[in-house]
DNA sequence: CATCGTTTGTCTAGTGGATGAACAAAGTTT
DNA sequence: AAACTTTGTTCATCCACTAGACAAACGATG
């Protein structure tokens, strides 16, 4: 009792073809006999789909695998190389731009750093970031099949951009400035939910359907993976956890709202904490993430300090997380992530006293593993995705004979 | 590219019979051809399936409706009278009941008062509930086809209570016990999720497909219903909001966290601070939601001033929710929400005052018009789904002649 | 009141896709 | 070499939806 659609024939051969592509993705090499007893489908109705997959280049037959006592299987592969899709993560001191395949390897990559540039320059970067990365693409089958461009800032549901304020863009529609300069499918995304569908893609959550991924850079978004899919929100902009309040009476906000999370558990806040403190004078270089975090390895006590700090109010933001949502897998991604080894101790140390038992229960808490690729690598997949979709789900193909 | 099941005809059948009771039970009378129109099916498959669902009983032809030009079509009309539900809310210090028919409304209702019962003493009075309302059920084709309790709980996916602090309960396995006794299908749900559905279903949640769902009793519990579905969590226990903290450093809660959202919020601080107010010294009775209510009435200044406060901090938490789902609409219910107009205006202000824009937009907040019956309501309409469902993708009816 | 056009609902032949069984091809085991 | 296994294709069959024909029922019109 859910959908509203009606189902007939052909809907039953897009999912049936839609499985058995799946079931060869999920598995590197495989036989048409192994799809079939595993999906549960008829052998013959397999080898008709197979054969239909292998005409669109989707996949390819592989020699002959080992036998099991009879004839020796056909091995088929997912065709990862028949087209290439291209992610960029726009943040707010870089440009990350990655060219994968379509099973989300990374084959080329190119990063900027920018600050301080208005709209028209950051296109530019983002132009000759694409624009190298399409050259750079080996030729295949489908080419460049999507680009997707993951942002700080609030997105909605048509894709366009209504605030980013770290890169104080208001209203901004490079969706369709893309689409128009390179005539591709363009996906536009938040950078959270980007960075979530990327872990659960090729990351640590990888076996999980409902994980959080918190993204810590100088703001804090959260993306929210709920029974395996990208929950955005009625609008599109989910995921504001930065301005959920933690300190009802706490310091005001740019956001207008008191005690926001993100003034104690980002890059932001560790930066203003360090300002104040007398980092200032043992550091003769600037104040940043990366030199903090020298300093803490070289065993400066302030610095272990400030991050024990953050660590704590992270640990006050994701117990709530855990509350709310019961999740299986928390994820702290972006770059505060690499500070794991400072911020750890005093966050689980936080959590582990405070959260529910029965909320504890199967639940595992990591850092990414992807580095800083991450959204990168989400809207890369969200492109790669779109193209197998619409290749599995396109109009009844006539055969124009 | 979501599924993982087979497709096949029987399954094109089942779900398009689904979508023709959902069309009539949506549209009060309707005839066979609007049926396929508004479908899409095709004429024939919509006789044909409605044959199916009249042999069933669960839909009736009523005399034919008015002619546009042509022969009179014959209408048809949900049998909302097939079938019974039965409906539960075990409250703290109350045990509600309601008996409804399969669109819920409700056909007898019967309420008990109870405090500082053990469990076999409360397990009693629920079974005499559940016997009065079973016997006050009209004759009909399939009888009681389900029972549902929403309890103040955490209950896990296999519908085992593991905790009600309120209650003083641990690992109850209620459904057994009422299976084993009335040998019919049992829901055992939380209380706040149930209660999102009941305002989804038939309050003012009808039209909405993203809610947050706040009971605010003696504890706090939310209830999601996320993408037009009850949003569960990993492990059943999603929408433990009332321990989200809202001050880090707040007072310390009896679940181990400190500054805990039911801390500041619910009924148990508004009596509480009422404790510690002159209050006590105005009132000779008892201090108790209503007997507060009734000096807020009064004009007394006091009680008025406690209902603003919680009225602020009920914003706290509010603003928090409507920045991390977006929804479309929040709904305040259970008792505290009787108190609607003495808390309304600070919560208000302070929602006003300190959520984003972006997130105002497009969103409702209301109070629950069900009075206190959402959550009777929601698990009778969980066992009256089910059972409709289970009519519908019944295995292959074969006809035994 | 007869005729025509319209709408409703049923019926039948046809279509698309899944299924099961038979079968050939290509192995392994004895 | 013979017997058994496994793989993958082919083909007849089944099942549910579809299109279109058709009869029944009704309003409008002359």
């Amino acid at each position: 009792m859910k959908s509203t659609k009606t189902w007939n024939q052909q809907v039953v051969k897009q999912e049936n073809k839609a499985l058995v592509l799946e079931t060869i993705i999920a598995n590197s090499q495989i036989s048409r006999a192994d799809i079939a007893t595993s999906t549960g489908l008829n052998k013959g109705t397999v080898s008709s789909l197979v054969k239909e997959l292998l005409d669109e280049q989707l996949i390819n037959e592989v020699g002959p695998g080992k036998s099991s006592g009879g004839r020796r299987p056909v091995m088929l592969l997912f065709n990862e190389l028949s087209g290439y899709s291209i992610g960029v993560d726009l943040g707010v001191n870089y440009i990350l731009g990655v060219l994968t395949d379509l099973r989300g390897n990374i084959c080329q990559e190119k990063k900027t750093n920018i600050s301080d540039l208005t709209y028209e320059e950051i296109l530019e970067e983002l132009f000759a970031i694409i624009d190298t990365l399409i050259k750079s693409a080996p030729s295949s089958p489908y080419g460049i099949v999507g680009i997707g461009v993951g942002v700080p800032g609030i997105v909605n549901k048509d894709q366009k951009i209504l605030l980013a304020p770290n890169l104080n863009w208001k209203s901004i529609d490079l969706k369709s400035e893309l689409e128009n300069k390179y005539n591709l499918p363009i996906v536009v995304e938040n950078e959270a939910n980007a960075g979530a569908y990327g872990e659960k893609n090729f990351g640590v959550g990888k076996h999980n359907d409902n994980i959080i991924y918190v993204s810590v850079g100088i703001g804090i978004g959260v993306g929210l993976i709920l029974n395996g899919e990208l929950y955005r929100g009625n609008n599109g902009f989910s995921g504001e956890f930065g301005h959920m309040a933690i300190e009802a009476d706490g310091a005001k906000c740019s956001c207008g709202s008191n005690g926001c999370w993100e003034l104690y558990a980002s890059e932001k806040s560790l930066l203003f904490n360090a300002q104040r403190s007398d980092l200032k004078e043992t550091l003769d270089g600037e104040l940043s993430l990366e030199t903090i975090m020298k300093l803490a390895e070289s065993g400066n006590d302030t610095a272990q300090q400030l991050f024990n700090r953050i660590g704590k109010y992270l640990g006050v933001g994701i117990n709530n997380i855990i509350n709310i949502f019961n999740p299986e897998q928390v994820i702290i991604g972006n770059q505060m992530a690499e500070a794991a080894q400072w911020l750890e101790p005093s966050m689980m140390e936080w959590i582990e006293e405070q959260s529910l038992w029965f909320s504890r229960k199967d639940l595992t808490i990591d850092f990414s593993g992807l580095q800083t690729h991450s959204t990168a690598l989400g809207v890369a997949a969200f492109s790669a995705e779109n193209f197998i979709s619409s290749k599995v789900f396109q109009e009844n193909n006539k055969y124009a004979l």
